[in-house]
DNA sequence: CATTCGATCGGG
DNA sequence: CCGATCGAATGA
């Protein structure tokens, strides 16, 4: 009988490059406006490695905005992109060592913004834990996806020719969800 | 302060 | 391809 739902801190204290692959499959949960709760498929992430990944929020040090990736793992990360979506992170590895999973869709919805306008998770689970006390966690996936396929990250092509072509997003190998 | 710029989306 | 839309970052 299998009664570990949830991940183990050291499950995301790890690098996000390890961790994204890790995730797929696994359930993101959240309480709907009904307070019914609800269980979503991830199928699509993405690593933001850390300081030195110019494609992370974190490449030009610490601010306002991005000082949870330098705070500890297992908390999300919400901020708001182009004044109208709200994009959904889970802090990554050590303290000090900025670095976070992106998510990007499951297999009820695709594209970041979506997801989170699905789900009504906006700032206002920003540094809060991934825990069902949040109202926001992740549980261990029911089935573990099989092909797992990677390439490049979206909409980032300043960071570079070196960063922007980092194969650091993941999705399952029945296709990437594109917004 | 003033200006620029997005880890996007939906409509032509 | 393009405009929406606004908080945060950047620079004067």
């Amino acid at each position: 009988m299998e009664t570990h739902f949830w991940f183990d801190d050291s499950f995301f204290e790890r690098p996000s490059i390890e961790v994204a692959p890790d995730l797929l499959g696994s359930q993101l949960c959240f309480w709907d406006r009904r307070g019914v709760i609800r269980k979503l498929t991830i199928s699509e992430t993405e690593a933001y490695h850390g300081s030195d990944d110019l494609a992370s929020h974190a490449s030009k040090g610490r601010t306002l905005r991005n000082s949870l990736m330098f705070g500890p793992a297992n908390h999300w990360y919400l901020y708001i992109c182009y004044g109208v979506h709200w994009m959904l992170n889970l802090v990554t590895g050590p303290i000090d060592q900025p670095s976070a999973v992106f998510f990007r869709g499951t297999l009820e919805v695709s594209g970041p913004g979506k997801l989170t306008k699905s789900m009504g998770v906006n700032k206002q689970f920003n540094g809060l834990m991934n825990s069902p006390v949040s109202k926001l966690w992740l549980e261990k996936p029911v089935a573990i996806p099989k092909e797992i396929q990677r390439g490049p990250r979206i909409g980032v092509d300043s960071a570079g020719p070196i960063w922007s072509k980092k194969p650091y997003r993941f999705w399952f190998s029945n296709g990437p969800t594109l917004g």
